[in-house]
DNA sequence: GTAGCGAATTGATGTGGATCAAGCGGTACG
DNA sequence: CGTACCGCTTGATCCACATCAATTCGCTAC
């Protein structure tokens, strides 16, 4: 890609990556590093990879080389049973972190699937882990963005194995809420970048069963829904919702 | 504790760890370093501390300051929801590392109870990162130990998700079967450190189901049970059974 | 020994969410 | 412009697991 640079001024910008003038630069990698330090980010951080809707940026068995972070769009990841029954065990926006499942093994573990046109930035790994021996806040990071992971998934093992549909539903339309908010859109109106299914997959219930709890929330004067599009009227009581007594 | 080190010197030997001279070696943080990198990680982990069953390493809510590997023993992580109602996200056994929730916020956000009288090394972490930024092999094998539980996580989640109560505890013997293999002990007959109530809880099950499954697979000729006592008649039937078509 | 208690088993009954099924709205495409 | 298909909603029925309840087992204490 390098030819071009000198040739191709607009194609440059598509594909030049500058952590230290992207917009993300508080959410993502460089989270907490000083202007020089995420000026070295930028030549790690080389590459731009554009994903049409339904794409796939790695699959499961797919040998692992880098990590991706999510510069526009929206992704799924999941994994796959042999006999087809597949779990969403993640979806990611802007900022988020993708591909850490491959590390431990060299090859990826489950798919990451493109729930819109999306963006990622590669960050190949090797060299990030031979950066983050000379940053040590990077290192830091890094550690600290894998940890809240695994503390991610605890959440949802919470939600999976102690919750009720309705608490799970309302779990997940805080969680994005607050995701949202943080990413500096509305935290009480967004659209859903998922179908009912994947909402579904992710929360351990079948389709009709969120669309069901979608309505009854809806009944009950929580929140409006029209298809993909979700505004909450009540991010309290919706919140309250969830952890709540079994009856 | 430490008033007593210069004056009981069989509680020294009781402190004093090295990595380099013990026998969890290949299965331990150790794994993959040469034996003069292990001989730098005794100056690290320098501290071993024992628990009685039902003593806490860590609660919700501590100071992160270390991780633990077990050294003997075996131990259970939970979460709990405020209003009482907990999840067990782990059972840990010689070898494995815990603690690793509390690095992304320097606050564990799990409990981790010693289910045996059990003995942990502490591995102090802000000497961990200093040390693995000069040794690259222990960086490496410690972000693969941080993938590997994100991906054991996503395991449990599609367990959780969208596997029946048979398959769960299936998979769950198996693992355990499997991991009790990896530290030379028998595959097919071991003790069970928890209780119906605790596998119930990282299953997402209630323990009379739990209990239910164990006696429908001893009457199936699959395993016998006899309280904490198991022994897996059939491993490969057992095996199979985990991810089997739905019906 | 036996009293007391927590863990486990087993049975009877209840229910939350799955499954099956029908219909609708939006949109891609010939 | 109509047709086909996908995603979604909603209703009727079913069933896997929860809940409630009664024993039993095995351990610890005294």
């Amino acid at each position: 890609m390098s030819e071009n640079i000198a040739i191709h001024p607009i194609s440059i910008d598509n594909l030049r990556v500058a952590c230290s003038t992207c917009g993300l630069k508080e959410l993502c990698l460089p989270l907490g590093l000083t202007n020089e330090e995420v000026s070295r980010l930028d030549s790690l951080v080389s590459l731009r990879r554009p994903f049409r809707k339904g794409m796939t940026a790695y699959r499961a068995g797919d040998p692992f080389e880098a990590l991706y972070t999510v510069r526009i769009g929206f992704f799924k990841t999941s994994v796959l049973l042999e006999d087809g029954r597949d779990q969403v065990t993640g979806f990611s926006m802007a900022g988020e972190l993708l591909g850490m499942d491959g590390i431990g093994t060299d090859t990826h573990t489950c798919d990451a699937v493109a729930l819109e046109d999306s963006e990622l930035c590669v960050i190949p790994f090797a060299r990030l882990e031979e950066m983050s021996r000379e940053l040590p806040s990077l290192q830091s990071h890094f550690h600290k963005v894998m940890s809240r992971e695994i503390v991610r998934d605890h959440g949802v093992m919470m939600l999976l194995g102690s919750m009720r549909a309705e608490e799970r539903l309302a779990a997940f339309l805080s969680n994005l809420s607050q995701r949202f908010t943080a990413r500096g859109y509305s935290a009480s109106e967004f659209y859903l970048r998922m179908t009912r299914e994947e909402i579904g997959s992710y929360l351990g219930l079948k389709l009709e069963t969120v669309s069901r709890v979608f309505s009854k929330f809806q009944a009950e004067g929580l929140i409006t829904v029209q298809h993909k599009h979700v505004r909450i009227i009540d991010i309290p009581r919706l919140r309250h919702l969830v952890a709540q007594r079994p009856c």
